[in-house]
DNA sequence: CTTCACGCCTGTCAGC
DNA sequence: TGCTGACAGGCGTGAA
């Protein structure tokens, strides 16, 4: 659910609010959801502690704490994080809630408990995977026409699944990918290796636009995502393609196409794209 | 090494 | 109306 700018958006949300408190007592309803180290630890660690500030990785978002401790969490699909003042309660997919010096609570919430959620010390965190092998995101300075040429131009596969590998760019999700796409007239099946030289900027262009878009109308809410309010998201008014099935393209008509590619749900304009 | 199918979970909705 | 199966915004694993 949640893609790069739906957890910048919840990350830009709570920081201020979170930022100085500490946090006075952890409830894990869930142990399962805690990665690192046992439930029983990750409560232990954080608990006493002070956040000093929130930060973001790709899809991961980092709340540091005083003490070089970091609790990490990963949304996934229906991972919700949300701030709630004194006196409110927390609703029924509640997994986490961490109790703050004010009365407020932090609630990470997942109706379908994908979601992961770690808390390390600070010279520990290249032990997560997704984490330490993630690529450069869109809008960053690593992010070049160059590094997508090159990059792309060793691959054998479809476009799609390579702009959904976390490895190759970081932050992208389902949703970005099938607009990214269809702003820059890309069929999704193409192989990666036959985009041509302007196609790759045109794409390279598409993905920074697209994020750009969607931070600025703070996500997407196509079901379940909420921001660190509880509230929706307004890029679901401006997609391209995602969600739209059978509706006509805005640019020339034609039906938006759904089908399977990699084993996910992809919608395509069939005329737009080549 | 890369690519692909599958499992993890629960809720929702299309189709019968 | 009620039921069933497919599907859902992600990612780690293991097999090929």
């Amino acid at each position: 659910m949640p893609e790069l700018p739906e957890v910048e958006t919840i990350r830009s949300n709570i920081a201020d609010l979170v930022g100085g408190r500490q946090i006075k007592q952890v409830e894990v309803r869930l142990p399962r959801l805690i990665k690192w180290p046992t439930a029983e630890a990750f409560a232990k660690t954080i608990t006493g502690r002070t956040v000093s500030h929130l930060s973001r990785r790709g899809k991961y978002l980092l709340l540091y704490l005083e003490g070089a401790t970091i609790i990490v969490i990963h949304l996934r699909m229906t991972g919700r994080l949300y701030y709630r003042a004194a006196g409110s309660e927390p609703d029924r997919f509640a997994r986490i809630l961490f109790y703050l010096d004010n009365g407020a609570t932090l609630i990470y919430a997942d109706t379908r408990t994908l979601g992961t959620l770690y808390a390390m010390p600070d010279d520990e965190l290249w032990r997560i995977h997704g984490l330490s092998t993630m690529g450069p995101e869109p809008l960053t300075d690593g992010f070049t026409v160059p590094y997508l040429q090159e990059t792309l131009s060793k691959r054998k596969g479809k476009i799609k699944p390579l702009l959904l590998n976390q490895e190759i760019i970081g932050g992208l999700g389902n949703i970005y990918v099938d607009e990214s796409l269809a702003l820059a007239g890309i069929h999704p099946e193409r192989a990666a290796a036959s985009l041509s030289q302007a196609e790759i900027e045109t794409l390279h262009a598409a993905i920074n636009q697209v994020i750009k878009e969607a931070l600025e109308h703070k996500g997407t809410t196509f079901r379940d995502y909420r921001d660190g309010f509880g509230n929706q998201g307004s890029h679901q008014y401006h997609l391209r393609v995602y969600g739209r099935k059978d509706e006509p393209c805005d640019r020339c008509g034609t039906m938006i196409s759904h089908s399977k590619v990699g084993g996910r749900g992809t919608h395509f304009c069939p005329n737009c794209q080549h």
